[in-house]
DNA sequence: TATGAATGAGGGTTCATTCAT
DNA sequence: CATGAATGAACCCTCATTCAT
């Protein structure tokens, strides 16, 4: 029965949580080993959170919020077409290193009862982002012309593929590699050599 | 009661599995709805296999196989590169539009106790398949010098981003379209109009 | 294992609960208890009862039953006031000390969430009888003149207070000991000796 | 942290106590709502009882003395044994009306582990207290003659009755209308109208 | 005294699995 | 082969009780 602050205990719930049910999945995770690796008693978790489906909740927003808070953050100054994309598309290979659990978990648990349409939502708000920065570059004579939400599309799509091997695979892609690949599609001219 | 053949019932309970499996997940997916699903009894279902895990294996093992077949049956012949990838996209795209439940599935429980190993072996396998296409386009000189290995785990990435997202999604993208993405970006010269 | 007819098992679910209700109470009682008892699986009752609730209200209305039968059986014939009220007193005592069990539980769980109002109803209803035995009687002359409403209502708490002790004490009280003391407080002419 | 006086806490304990108690049953009741209820914090309750059971048999035993201070207060004077009766009656009706809470839960609760023995001392007690006073109407000839005991036995279930009556149904029963049935059948001579 | 976060045994319920029919 | 009643381990969750503050 040490004594804790409140807010120190639910943020140890939150981390085991993020652990365990990355591991297992919604499903198959279970209270006990949450409580168990959180190092508390089962009570415990139910003074925090109501119950199973809340805390797994409470996780997802927490974590949602990291990334979308990271993506408003990126300033939208004055940089080139081709800046904003390799900038667009580090933040997001950055957040799939260093989010590598929630990430998995939260493609294991999409389609899910609860939460598929925002989740859409923040795809589509994703691809609306790139289509802005091809539409740009395609007014300024940087990229060549092209179908800019069909090429949202595909971007925002290999984008996902890269963040879900780097996920599952743990394999490490460079975002400049992905950057050149996808400026290669895009530049009018030839892309220069590294 | 009724009089089926053995195959037949087998058959019925892999579909009802694959069924159930894919939108519950595993964890959460249970024998009397798979039962109730293929119209048999419970006690049926453990006649044909050991115990629920082995009846998911089954599953996983043959929707693989069915896509393993489909590419080692493209036919290896006298191709050029553009064309021998296009062939390898299309053929991934309209299995995942096929087979979306199987890949909701696969998606959800990679990570899981069994089957990570053989799963990772069989990305390395397409990756290589990818890479020798884009050797042959280099040396022909169709395609422009790139770092193969680097490229082809990209474009295997951005194949799964886009399978992901047709499954996920239930969206359409057009194999055209992502083809014409990726030749852009490893053709020598430019790419023409569609 | 056992095999047993369904109906068989559900009996003997039905006889534990009994048991253990009426000892424990609602809240008190425990499913691992009324499973020993029933000397089957904790499973096993949930395949007959979706749950503790669903156990508890089908032993209240197969007792309930049992009861309302057979009062609506008592012959409404010929008889004099007096032989009715007997009759009326005769059935319930006996079937007090018969259903001891279930006259404990119901006593304590009433004024529970549920079934208030069908219970009152219940009453309500065996007080009509009572009152329209005492019309009868004094029309007939037998019984002297009174507010038959109150005296039923009177009546009816009087056995209610008879089968509580009953139950509760576990004592004997022989109906025509109880008639004769109702019929004293009826009757026109003092009462013979017995 | 507010101060209060420990008597001025113990007696809000026990009031909400018998708040909670009443209407859940001992077991559904819980020690938070009690706590709540009383506005106080769980552990306080745990300074003046020991426990859940130790409250519970301190609410009882404060209201049973209530009820057998009151009737001990019944001035034994020079009463003639219908007025004896009369006071009898209406002081139990009184206290169920006072006290419907208590009763609801004592009834709820007989029969549990503690305290069977001491309940029927109690009853049996009363028991006595009326056989008594029929005895001296039998012998000051303003009874008719009968078994004192049995007779008594009966008016003590009857009374029983009436307060259960009167608990679970929240029902007015004049205390006149009950010793008018009751005289009806004890007093030698026709007993008058009202 | 008073507090309320923490504990963990124990309750209700589910479900993969077995086996007599 | 086929059935589905029976089993019981294991799940989620509650709540009486404790104790550091």
């Amino acid at each position: 029965m040490n004594k804790r602050s409140g807010i120190e205990t639910k943020k140890r719930i939150l981390e085991a949580s993020m652990d365990v049910f990355s591991r297992k999945g919604y499903a198959a995770a279970n209270i006990r080993e949450i409580a168990k690796t959180a190092q508390i008693s089962i009570g415990t978790i139910y003074i925090y959170f109501k119950n199973k489906e809340e805390l797994y909740q409470n996780l997802i927003e927490n974590k949602k919020k990291e990334l979308t808070d990271r993506i408003v953050a990126m300033s939208p100054g004055k940089k080139s077409a081709s800046e904003a994309l390799k900038e667009f598309i580090r933040v997001h290979l950055e957040y799939a290193v260093r989010h590598r659990e929630f990430i998995l978990l939260h493609i294991r648990e999409h389609g899910f009862s609860f939460g598929i349409e925002k989740k859409r939502a923040f795809f589509n708000q994703q691809i609306e982002i790139i289509e802005r920065i091809i539409k740009n570059g395609i007014k300024s004579g940087e990229f060549r012309k092209s179908n800019s939400v069909d090429v949202a599309r595909i971007i925002m799509a290999t984008l996902r593929g890269i963040i879900l091997t780097i996920a599952l695979d743990n394999v490490n892609i460079k975002p400049e590699a992905l950057s050149d690949f996808i400026l290669c599609a895009l530049l009018k001219k030839e892309y220069g050599k590294k």
